[in-house]
DNA sequence: ATAGTTTAACCAAATGGTTAGTTGAGAGAC
DNA sequence: GTCTCTCAACTAACCATTTGGTTAAACTAT
């Protein structure tokens, strides 16, 4: 039965990143996560020992996967402006990845979770706030950019692009978007466009 | 002792918004709401009905306050650039206001709470999204800005000032950001520099 | 004024439903 | 025969809500 085992912790860790995005961890209920997961409640002990524990996995798994994600994608490029613009289509690649992890990463970010630096920080490599700070500075200095604060700019660009992905939902409500797809595919381009037209210098 | 009622209610409010903001309606205790307004647990059922009243009565408080605070200060004005800057600096000037309040928006954002479209809505007059789009569009129109899409564009605005504010925590950190009263002040005229940046014509 | 009545504000302790976590017996695979 | 997995029934704790009061101010008829 080493078969259905994997199965098994693998349907209760989908379940649960699930039932943890719609309730949280205090609302989450176990036994929901057992039924959804067509396991039953002890197996959930057994594969992991608590509560607490598979919400940890959960997020765990995700960050990983996200970490390694950004590895593969964004290091070792040159170009300033191919810099951003793959920033911001990878926010966009991320979305249908992320989109049922958000309200659990949101949460974490709320509580001031310990969980969340771990991504933030990108161990073993430059961390994405130091690479776009230093992108930023070096195209300062080069004259490619203007001469602006590098920390509010770069906050301004991470800002543009994932308060979309963070409320996209209420976005499409508000600015009664009828094709998201569409909307998301110009999504990257337009942010990228807008950024670096602001930060290039003018000659007038 | 009519006064000492008063007292007492706006004591748990206040403690309510605290508690909800820390752990969310599911994870807040009531015991823990009493405990910090000094009042007796059962002074919070007799005031508020139950939990969750106590719950809406918090946001709704917050939310009818912040309604007022747009309705007078973002309507009536011509200059396209102005609206921009004011928006920006409109963000800024609740951030205090809003700060402790924020996790709980949030988190009701998340949930998708109807809570929440009464505050985006804004009543009886133009709807903040509504005022940014049409000041676009109308910078478009009359060759102000360039000729770009006009949500893509208010999106990103929105990003650029409300990611900062919901973020600032994990900015402090992430970009090593001693002097947070500084940072703050700057932050307007930076966020407002950038996008006008971004959407005028360039001569060139 | 004042005794008598009502009412709002307050409280400590009990209630009862819910739920995380446990247990122990058993089924099937190898 | 033992290891992995499944299950229903259990329990201990937690926590929202209720109960059954007390207190003191405010009103009212005398």
């Amino acid at each position: 039965m080493k078969a259905r085992t994997e199965d098994s912790a693998e349907r209760i860790l989908k379940a649960a990143e699930q039932e943890f995005a719609k309730y949280g961890l205090e609302g989450a209920r176990v036994d929901r996560i057992a039924k959804k997961a067509s396991a039953n409640k002890a197996m959930i002990y057994y594969h992991f020992r608590s509560k607490d524990k598979l919400y940890r996995t959960v997020i765990e798994k995700k960050l990983s996967y996200l970490h390694e994600f950004i590895r593969n994608n964004l290091d070792n490029i040159e170009d300033p402006d191919r810099i951003f613009r793959n920033f911001a289509e990878f926010y966009i690649s991320i979305f249908d990845e992320i989109r049922g992890f958000l309200p659990i990463l949101l949460r974490e970010i709320i509580a001031g979770g310990e969980n969340i630096k771990r991504l933030l920080q990108n161990p073993g490599g430059v961390s994405p706030a130091e690479l776009l700070t230093g992108t930023i500075q070096k195209g300062i200095e080069s004259g490619h950019f203007r001469d602006i604060d590098v920390r509010q700019t770069a906050l301004s660009f991470v800002g543009m692009n994932l308060f979309y992905l963070m409320m996209s939902p209420v976005a499409k409500i508000l600015l009664e978007i009828e094709n998201e797809d569409e909307f998301k595919k110009a999504r990257a381009a337009a942010v990228a466009d807008l950024f670096l037209n602001g930060l290039r210098v003018r000659n007038e």
